[in-house]
DNA sequence: CACTATTTTGTAACGCGTTACAATTATTCC
DNA sequence: GGAATAATTGTAACGCGTTACAAAATAGTG
């Protein structure tokens, strides 16, 4: 045997499980806490090792958000396909998939502010903070169904852009311009939806 | 006399005098360096004063910053003003007028992360921050442009803000979604300004 | 001037995200 | 077992926003 001498670097495995628990226990602390009870130090105690090994497996708190965004958008996009079951109409469908996207970020005001507001954790420049080829997978869901409907194909993509992009502009704004005398999110998307499909 | 004796509090001109000064060395700050150099620290380095003294006049940065907000929202609805000189249509001075806002966030990132996502300023609850008649009078700019369209009088509150809240939220995906091919801002923007006109 | 009341400041601290660096620990090979 | 190497941790620190509290400074009256 002519292996290294010395101790070895952790295994693939190993380094999956520590992400992977690292994350869970993020999203434990998440749910249970809120956003802001999210430090690094309260994760370090919880997972039971020390700060400087979370940077070692993570590098730095943005990262460690990114894996949460993935499992909340799995839980938006799961409610979205539990409402169409059994709904045919494409615009029906694409309606009530938006009214359910936005109407989720209004009843988790914590979430929204964790996947689309996380870049003030880091005295950066803006980051690029919805990387990752599950969310905008995701994106793709509306995509199809906008495509399901009498949209032409050459306006799908764009028109999908424009929806997606206002339904974020719903949520971020009655998450945080709380003062304003919004009108009925569930109307504005609507109106955005309408929008989409006869422009 | 009668008069109470001791140092007597601030008056009101010093007290305004002081808190412009720290709202005009926070605006240089910001212009110069960015927001990420706009520190309390930093501030009262620049204004000649502790950190404390800031406190003594701000409850805290995000009051500060809202002052920042007025002066930037100023500049863009100057802007716009500008750009709709001598236009006549009311739709296109409403294309106009949404393109020009849309356009100066794409061209100040900074001046968006500042105005729209600074919450993560704060480790609270996701706070009211664009609270303020200054604020809420300039979306009254756009009202005004969707009421002196074709939009029927009763759909215009609803429809502007469904207007506000898509261009808030393309702003918000372009400067933070980098890595998702997003098609062309201005041909988004117009479809949300055709969708708020038809829909 | 002394006295008084308010303002400002200094000092220290908190937890935050993060980094540097050395010491300790753990795991392998020989 | 010793040697080697990687992982982990402890200690300290940085600047951040903010707070507590006491000392120092200031601005007024008599």
């Amino acid at each position: 045997m002519t292996a290294k001498p010395g101790r070895p670097p952790r295994a693939a495995k190993d380094i999956k499980r520590m992400r992977d628990k690292i994350a869970e226990q993020a999203m434990q602390i998440f749910q249970q806490d809120g956003f802001d009870a999210l430090s690094i130090r309260r994760l370090a105690r919880e997972v039971g090792c020390s700060p400087m090994t979370i940077y070692a497996h993570f590098d730095g708190k943005p990262e460690i958000l990114r894996h949460l965004w993935g499992a909340v958008l799995g839980q938006v996009f799961a409610k979205i396909a539990e409402q169409l079951q059994g709904v045919e109409a494409p615009e029906l469908r694409l309606r009530l998939a938006a009214q359910c996207f936005v109407a989720h970020w209004l009843e988790h005001p914590d979430q929204f502010r964790m996947v689309f507001m996380s870049s003030g954790v880091v005295r950066s420049d803006v980051a690029s903070f919805m990387s990752g080829a599950a969310t905008i997978g995701h994106f793709q869901t509306f995509m199809d169904l906008v495509a399901q409907t009498s949209v032409p194909k050459g306006e799908v993509k764009i028109r999908t852009e424009a929806l997606i992009m206002g339904m974020i502009g719903v949520a971020l704004s009655c998450n945080t311009i709380r003062d304003y005398p919004w009108g009925d999110p569930a109307e504005i998307t609507d109106i955005m939806v309408a929008g989409v499909l006869r422009a």
